[in-house]
DNA sequence: TCAAAAGTGTTAACCATACACCCATGC
DNA sequence: GCATGGGTGTATGGTTAACACTTTTGA
C-alpha cells in the first residue's frame, strides 16, 4: 500500500532523551541501530510517529516499545528539522526529554538483536544522525529547568536522603553547592515531607529519607512561592 | 505531480505568533483566511514547509510573503500535532513567536484580497484551528523570558524613554512595577545607553531616549550578569 | 497656572553567602 | 577507635521593596 499527496510531505519521527540519575552520574538511554543509516551506532530511542497518533503518545509508544519504559516524566523539548538530517528522506524529529528514577525503571531492549544501555553523559559514544545536537539541547534544558522547577524529583527513588538531591542538583549545574545553605533552602520551601524512615545498610550513620510532595508544592506555588535552587 | 510513500506522511507548517507593541498595547498579527477551511477567521500566519527548506526559514517565508514583515526576532516555541487539528488532512505545526518593533514594520497584505491586522490580545477575534491554544503558549512564554532574558527591546523602536520600558513590562507582566526601583535595576545594568536625545512634540516635559548596546550585554553576560526583571 | 509625565534617595526587611564542628554508625 | 557521611547556626553584606516630592514642559 502507498499513499500520495499533491505536493510532498516530510516524514515526522519522536526522538526522547532520557535522563537517569545514578549515585553521582547523570546518564542517557541509548540504542544500538540494528539497520542503516547508522548501522551500529548509538542513537536516542525514537521512531516515526503514525497518522493519527498525537505526538506525545508516540514518544512514548517508541519508548515503550524499544526499552520498555513506561510512566515517565515527558516533555517536549524542540523540533529539528534541518532538510539533511536523515540521508533516506526528509525527516523532521520532533524530540522530548524525559526524567526517570533508575531503580524503578528496568530496561530491557527490544529484542536480542538490539541493545539498550545507559551511558553517562561524561563518557558517551559517537551517535547517530544529529543525536548529539539534540541531547547538547537537552542538557542545556535540564540544567535550566532544574533551577525553577521541582524536576529533580523524577530523578530520585520515592524517599531520598538531602544529601542525594544535592548530589543530583550538583551534577546537573555541575557546580558545587553549601551543603547548610542547600538544606536551609529546600527544606524551607515546606515541600519535602520526612518520612520517619532512614536509609538501610549504609557504613555510617544513617540520614533521613525525605519524599517530594506534590500537592504540597501546588499549593505552595498557588500561593505564589517561586520555587529556585 | 504527485508523491507516493510507503506509509503515510503528516503534512507540516509553520505558524508564528508575531507580537508588536504600541503605547500601551501588546497586539498579535493576524490573517484573514481566504479559503476554507475556516474561510474568513483570523489565523496565525503561516503555512505549508517545502520539502528541502529548513523550519525557521519556512517560518520566515511564510511571513514575508503573507504580511511584507522580514528581519524580526524569531524563535521557536512548541509543536502542535494532535490528529485532529486540522479537519483536510494530519498537520503536524511548528509555531515560532516572534517579536516586531511596530513603527519599523508596516505591515501589508499578501493580495488585495486577503487581509492583515494587528489586534489587541485583549481583545481578539476567534480564531482558526487550534491557534489559540497557540497563542496562549506563545504569550506564556513571552511573559517567562522576558523576565530573564533582554527580548523586550525587540518590541520596542531603536530609541525609547525608560518609561516606555516600564509599561511594556508591565503589559506583558501583567502587574504594576515601582517606578524608582525599576529604573534603579536596568540602569544599573549597564547595558542602555543614553542617546542624549529626548522626545519631541510631547506635551509634557521631554524624557531622555535610550537605546539598547547588545554588545555591552554579552560583555556582561560572559562576565557572569545574570539579567533579570 | 495647570496638567502630565520625568526624574530622583533613603530606609528597613529580607535573603544569600560563607564558614566549622560534633554526631551516629558500622567496620 | 576510626572512617564516613549526617546534621546543625550565626554573622555579614548585598539585594529588594516600600515610599513622595520636585522638575520640566506645553497647552
Amino acid at each position: 500500500m502507498t499513499f500520495t499527496y499533491p505536493y510532498p510531505h516530510p516524514a515526522v519521527t519522536v526522538d526522547a532523551v532520557v535522563f537517569g540519575f545514578d549515585e553521582s552520574d547523570l546518564k542517557v538511554l541509548l540504542i544500538q541501530r540494528s539497520q542503516e543509516p547508522f548501522k551500529d551506532r548509538w542513537a536516542l530511542p525514537g521512531g516515526f510517529v503514525e497518522i493519527n497518533e498525537d505526538l506525545e503518545t508516540a514518544a512514548r509508544r517508541e519508548l515503550q516499545e524499544e526499552t520498555g519504559i513506561s510512566r515517565l516524566f515527558l516533555e517536549q523539548l524542540y523540533t529539528f528539522g534541518s532538510p539533511n538530517r536523515d540521508p533516506r528522506e526528509r525527516v523532521i524529529s520532533v524530540a522530548y526529554y524525559a526524567l526517570v528514577k533508575l531503580i524503578d525503571h528496568h530496561i530491557q531492549a527490544a529484542s536480542d538483536a538490539m541493545n539498550v544501555a545507559w551511558f553517562p553523559l561524561t563518557d558517551l559514544p559517537p551517535l547517530a544522525f544529529d543525536h548529539e545536537h539534540v541531547l547538547e539541547v537537552a542538557c542545556k534544558r535540564l540544567k535550566g529547568k532544574i533551577r525553577y522547577e521541582p524536576i529533580g524529583f523524577e530523578l530520585l527513588p520515592e524517599k531520598f536522603p538531602l544529601s542525594e538531591l544535592q548530589r543530583l542538583y550538583e551534577t546537573v549545574l555541575e557546580k558545587p553547592l553549601d551543603k547548610r545553605n542547600f538544606r536551609k533552602k529546600i527544606l524551607s520551601m515546606d515541600f519535602l515531607i520526612d518520612t520517619q524512615e532512614i536509609q538501610q545498610d549504609v557504613a555510617h550513620r544513617a540520614a533521613k529519607l525525605y519524599r517530594f510532595d506534590p500537592q504540597a508544592y501546588q499549593r505552595l506555588r498557588d500561593q505564589g512561592l517561586n520555587f529556585e535552587i
